[in-house]
DNA sequence: CACGGCTCTCGACAAAAGTCAAATTAAGCT
DNA sequence: AGCTTAATTTGACTTTTGTCGAGAGCCGTG
């Protein structure tokens, strides 16, 4: 890829900029162009990640409450973002943290596996831009065809797009009719290469479903509500990466798990770094699943529900002693 | 360290300025202060690295030049720093190139060797802030009381203060009179610690000396103009960390090697990037053996000097064939 | 070759950010 | 306590930056 003539204006306003620490119309005047121009061209340079402005999430694992349930789940580390009357929405606030701790722990030449849903697609939605082209960004499900905008190969490409890095998508659907020809899918060489490349990721990025009528596999006509009800009554108590996990994070034993197309659990927990994010504060039960599971190692929430987790662990703790 | 209320605030108004994009009189209004504090904090916040702005140093690698260089001197990375009639001091944009190219090569947990003079000093003076809290600065030779500014402890600390990383100092003297105390200091556990310990580095900062009158070896008293002719003619060709290199780079039977306190050459060699950063076009046969003794993997030249060795380059591998 | 459609560029104005000295508060010291 | 000194904070002012519509250049097409 050549770089256009353009591109070059847009490095060198950018250098002179923000490393020489010019002013605009100095930059322009180097430049021969107008003052506006320059503007023009530093606007693109942030959003094309020539440059980077990053802040430091440090503020958010300070916070006591993180540090106790780092220790009280034995998590890497763990972000909270505070939910007081000041913020407006406290969802964007976790995406908007989640963001930035994903880009915190993205390191050059990574792999890195992404799921879906509106979580992760919220999240890739006020990323901002890097050039990280010696990354790659894979998907770690199959698709599901969907009347949403926050499809997986979309989370994988918006994610790759705002990076610069290579998307990886997946060519097959999340979920088959007959687990026979899921299995025959699975064994295809394209798809199992995928598969089997997943463990090679150094950082996942997801989120956790609840095992409700709301999900998105009920939603995307993956399950009925009534099949939902009943994987619910029979021990389902998250879904991650489109599979139903049951309280301790395992993988249930149902027919609809056959049926689907995704990386499986042990690959997910080969992977280093595991990034989880839970916006709602429903989703007690599901986070509570994936972490038995051992499906995350970084965990970005909300103060409250930073709280019920505490509030569990230690009561839990109690129990046993 | 408790961080204090006032850190606190940085942090916020840095978070919600940066990340959230606010503007500042937005911030202001959250917080519940003045505009002017919101501004204020925002430079704080610049200055201690709780946000990093950071341009991409693509521009100066992807020169054709630079792409030659590293083919012809089997380099990992080359970066040539423009040279034309627009650039005020081209020192100086070497410097600041470095100084980018040096935070880009800085990872999370790294142990940092950083020798002394002028080009490292003038780095260190350039370098943006950033907060690394987990990565250490090591000092790669012995002090020289100076009467200059950029002593060896000095580079090091100046660098661990801007990255807010941890600075670890040599207490030695780079030169003694004799080789039995030299010998002597060397085998002092204090210091066969700090020796040893450089070749752990991941990464490592330096410039080459020159082998004249105008060294600072000669200017700080440890070696005389006469004594400095006289190694120059028995092939002295450069200075590394403090220590004489010749033509091949290899470290040269003398009696002044003998009395220097520093990294071994092994030791630098072992590490695995080896920023090397030349301003002066004069330095060049001093570069020329600090590339043959493989003391160099990445490098930041003026493009006159790049021009200059691609030169060599070429007549020396025409003269083989 | 004239015509839209396209991108790129610029001047002028509005908005936002930086700065400074004065005022206020906190902190140290006798 | 009473004084001095240093550090914060602020409102008012200046400088710098962002934005928008107009105009200029460029290309493929009819």
């Amino acid at each position: 890829m050549a770089i256009r003539p353009a591109e070059q204006l847009i490095h060198k306003a950018a250098w002179l900029y923000y490393a020489h620490g010019l002013r605009q119309d100095q930059v322009a005047s180097q430049l021969n162009i107008s003052r506006a121009s320059v503007a023009m061209y530093l606007r693109k340079a942030r959003e094309t990640g020539i440059v980077n402005i990053s802040t430091s999430t440090q503020l958010f694992t300070d916070d006591v409450l993180a540090r106790k349930l780092e220790d009280a789940l034995s998590l890497d580390a763990v972000w909270i973002a505070p939910e007081n009357a000041h913020i407006a929405d406290p969802s964007t606030e976790i995406a908007v943290l989640a963001a930035s701790v994903f880009l915190e722990l993205v390191k050059k030449g990574d792999r890195i596996g992404v799921a879906w849903g509106r979580t992760v697609y919220m999240i890739a939605d006020v990323m901002s831009y890097a050039d990280l082209q010696d990354v790659t960004v894979v998907q770690l499900c199959g698709n599901l065809g969907a009347p949403y905008s926050y499809r997986p190969d979309q989370c994988t490409m918006e994610i790759a797009r705002r990076l610069n890095a290579k998307g990886l998508n997946f060519y097959a659907p999340l979920v088959l009719s007959t687990e026979e020809l899921a299995r025959a899918l699975r064994d295809e060489p394209v798809i199992r290469e995928q598969l089997s490349g997943v463990s090679e990721c150094d950082l996942a990025l997801y989120s956790v479903g609840a095992v409700d009528a709301d999900s998105h596999l009920v939603k995307c006509g993956a399950l009925t509500p009534g099949e939902m009800a009943d994987l619910r009554s029979r021990g389902a108590a998250g879904v991650i990466a489109g599979q139903i996990i049951d309280a301790d994070g395992k993988l249930l034993g149902c027919s609809y798990n056959r049926r689907v197309i995704s990386a499986e659990l042990a690959s997910l927990r080969a992977i280093a770094r595991r990034l989880m994010v839970v916006q709602e504060d429903s989703k007690f039960e599901p986070l509570l699943a994936a972490i038995a599971g051992g499906l995350c190692t970084h965990l970005v929430v909300g103060a409250h529900m930073a709280q019920r987790l505490l509030d569990h662990a230690r009561a839990a703790a109690e129990k046993a002693s």
